[in-house]
RNA sequence: GCCGCGUUCGUCUAGGGGUCUAGGACGCCGGCCUUUCACGCCGGUAACACGGGUUCAAAUCCCGUACGCGGUACCA
């Protein structure tokens, strides 16, 4: 058995258990996060980037931006530009990337092949690695026959273990199309542990002899991963859980190459509330947005999605639920991400939304209200929309309920809930209105204590119950039953408004 | 199929041999506050997948089973 790579560092989960080598990790922290650009940025691929990211603060490292883009038939324009701009909109501040450059540039695998190919060849010159020129055709005969191109399999294949050798040179320097393949080691067990996991073993037999280099020249995403996370000084490997099979790979590549291996941190993944993987199709089947930004257009915010994505797999051992970024860039630790996959569960960021929200200033509330408002046609004067705020923020869920709850501190209303009409606008309401209306004409000064008694003293007056008067009162000037305080609401409106909008009612409902 | 990882209230989770008659949060259900609706507060509902061990003692350790998820590409 191959032993088991020994390098693990205290910030991790699992303390070694099986190594014998406890090595510190000395080198400075620095960790990548790595999307390729084959679409927009996914709510998985935000909190991979989050934990990275988190990791990288908390330990005072860099956060490196680095674009995996060797599947050029995959490639998507305007991928890479959406996943800078949702990193952005998230509030990252990335210390390296493709935009800004840094000491080990580029940073877009694409324009990194010469290292992937001079790498690939000191493969092929200590034997970890071969030469293969099969034909796609031969390669999916194998595969449908069940089996795979690995150790047992490898011998009956057109490669450069079983070809002569002035064959196989003959067929380079006639430029016909190859591969390089990993030559796994046969029957034994390729170990390692995970900062999360723990120790992984898994049998050599069952990897396949993984292409590194294809045919059009481009590394794999194996190759290309181990080569910039050395070349970069990466000293932790922080992605999802689907990338745990395919480590042992790594794990030969780094001995192979005669590199120390990184720390790796494998995260539990996010399954859908169905319980499959949170797939675009499954997703939104449960109403829930895929893209990081489908949740900028339904109006999250992203302290409050960070937030939410921050929980879902670590937790801070302690009661504290919200948290801003700065908070979480204190208190996060990779010690305190759990094991297993956690299931989005839409309804707690909705809480989470409203937490932050109410905890944000009236007029931070407006900055990030301001494009619902602007595409509901309302461009509201500063002072008034920063008072309607401060009457509404606790019963807010989303910045957008600005404009679309609460639209009426912005115009008249012009229906009325139905169900409210029939509760509480009774054959007397609209004279009763009418009257307050009147009262109100002179009311000095024009505020919630003279306006509430003012009402009382009219049901006084009229011989009714003061909510004879308050339900229909707010219904006329909200065309809603719901909403704050009545009278801090008549008060914010103004004069003007609230006696217009009772007229209009009285004659709308009479 | 094979390989790997996982499994505590519906969901996110705490817990790592005795303090667990299992704690918190979301949701849900009651109540208080409020002649509205929220917020807030108080209370309630609800979980250690199953079977074997080990131990004086297991949610916690070990083994098996089941289930879920991931991987098994010239995709990442």
């Amino acid at each position: 058995m191959l032993e088991c790579v020994p390098l693990l560092d205290p910030s991790c989960r699992h303390k070694v258990k099986c190594c014998f080598s406890f090595q510190m990790l000395s080198t400075p922290v620095r960790v990548r996060f790595a999307p390729s650009p084959t679409g927009y940025l996914h709510i998985g691929g935000l909190r991979t980037a989050l934990y990275c990211y988190l990791f990288a603060r908390r330990t005072g490292g860099r956060f490196i931006l680095r674009i995996e883009d060797t599947d050029q038939s995959r490639l998507v324009e305007d991928a890479e530009e959406d996943i800078v701009a949702s990193l952005k909109w998230a509030g990252f501040s990335v210390d390296e990337s493709p935009e800004q450059g840094g000491p080990h540039a580029p940073y877009r695998q694409s324009q990194r092949g010469a290292l992937y190919r001079a790498h690939a060849s000191t493969l092929i010159d200590r034997g970890h690695a071969y030469y293969a020129f099969d034909s796609p055709e031969s390669i999916r005969l194998l595969r449908e026959h069940g089996q795979a191109y690995d150790a047992a399999h490898r011998m009956q294949m057109q490669n450069s273990l079983v070809l002569p050798r002035h064959n196989v040179e003959a067929r380079l320097a006639n430029g016909d199309a190859y591969t390089v393949r990993l030559h796994v080691p046969e029957d034994t067990t390729i170990c390692f542990e995970d900062c999360i996991k723990g120790t992984v073993k898994i049998p050599s037999n069952s990897l396949n002899d993984q292409v590194l280099v294809k045919s059009d020249g481009m590394p794999t995403y194996h190759l290309a991963n181990v080569v910039d996370d050395h070349l970069m000084g990466i000293s932790h490997v922080i992605r999802g859980d689907e990338w745990l099979p395919s480590t042992p790979k790594h794990v030969l590549l780094y001995r192979a190459l005669g590199w120390q291996i990184p720390v790796m941190a494998h995260l539990p993944l996010i399954l859908s509330p169905s319980g499959g993987k949170l797939s675009k199709r499954s997703a939104q089947r449960l109403g829930i947005p895929v893209d990081v930004r489908d949740y900028r257009t339904a109006g999250y915010e992203p302290e409050a999605l960070l937030n939410f994505l921050a929980l879902l797999g670590w937790n801070p051992g302690t009661d504290k639920e919200v948290f801003s970024l700065a908070e979480l860039e204190e208190t996060f630790s990779l010690q305190r991400v759990g094991t297993s996959p956690g299931l989005f569960d839409l309804e707690k960021l909705k809480w989470l939304n409203g937490q932050h929200l109410s905890r944000m200033q009236p007029s931070e509330v407006l900055q990030r209200a301001r494009p619902a408002l602007e595409a509901a046609g309302i461009a509201p004067d500063e002072a008034y929309a920063t008072e309607v705020i401060r009457l509404v923020k606790n019963r807010m869920h989303r910045a957008s309920d600005l404009a679309e709850l609460f639209s009426y501190f912005f115009a008249d209303p012009i229906t009325y809930d139905a169900a409210g009409i029939r509760k509480r606008w009774k054959p007397d309401s609209p004279s009763l209105v009418l009257r307050y209306a009147d009262r109100l004409a002179r009311l000095a000064p024009f505020d919630e204590t003279s306006l509430e008694a003012e009402l009382r003293t009219l049901a006084k007056t009229a011989g009714v119950g003061g909510g004879r008067l308050i339900h229909p009162v707010r219904l006329a000037v909200s065309g809603t039953t719901a909403g704050p305080g009545l009278f801090a609401m008549l008060a914010t409106l103004g004069r003007d408004s609230v006696i217009r909008r009772l007229q209009a009612a009285a004659q709308a409902l009479a």
